[in-house]
DNA sequence: TACCTACATTGATGGCTGTCAATATTGGCG
DNA sequence: CGCCAATATTGACAGCCATCAATGTAGGTA
């Protein structure tokens, strides 16, 4: 089970930079909005949800477009949104595309939650 | 440091239920998405930093108008949606609205990512 | 009572987003 | 080569959302 490590990103200044962050930068809180972004649609968080369960490897498109009654072209879009976040890997294999979690992504995103 | 036990949630059917969730109803998915909706804006993340980095124990809707370069009706409204997403608490002492972190609320959305 | 201050609400507006139909692309197969 | 199947892309459209100016509300003070 994953115990989630939190390390900090190698700012080990250990005398006077407690003051870490002054309270996340406009930049900063941008970029770390993107992820949210992509998780802030109940599609999108099924779709996580399958192809997490669905853990046999990866899960290609056709058995994601009939659970959650959309067009193919919606759910295509809809991963399309999810890879780009950096949550999902895809991989063209033949005519399928298999898709499967990007490994510690959902860490990361909790990870910046923890640490704001 | 939270650890995050992430224990299931009680489905200790040790014999023939390993599909476990059926990979997120519709009406679960839409209400976890909401969390991940009021964290969907970098305004709302920075709030949300400024007011936990401020943990001397609340800030008022004053000292978090002016180092985001919003409007004072526009901060009020990302308030709004962070306390009715859960993610803060409101408590008016007389003119003032002090806002602070829900207690737990950034672990819960964060075990949300973990069990999906 | 009257006034000022801190915050919330309303209304309007421009931009983003989820959705689908239609079409394009790409790989396998005969 | 020609056709079919699986995905991706495009275009269009409705609905939501972030933002601000203007206004409302309520507590404190004179």
């Amino acid at each position: 089970m994953n115990l989630l490590p939190i390390l900090e990103p190698a700012t080990d200044e250990a005398c006077c930079a407690p003051a870490a962050a002054p309270a996340l930068g406009a930049e900063e809180a941008k970029q770390k909005a993107l992820v949210f972004k992509a998780l802030a649609d109940p599609n999108r968080l099924r779709l996580l949800s399958i192809i997490k369960a669905a853990s046999s490897g990866a899960t290609c498109v056709c058995d994601l477009t009939e659970p959650l009654d959309l067009s193919q072209p919606t759910v295509s879009h809809h991963l399309k949104i999810l890879v780009e976040a950096g949550l999902l890997h895809r991989e063209k294999r033949g005519t399928w595309a298999y898709f499967s979690l990007a490994p510690g992504a959902l860490d990361d995103a909790a990870g910046i939650l923890a640490n704001l």
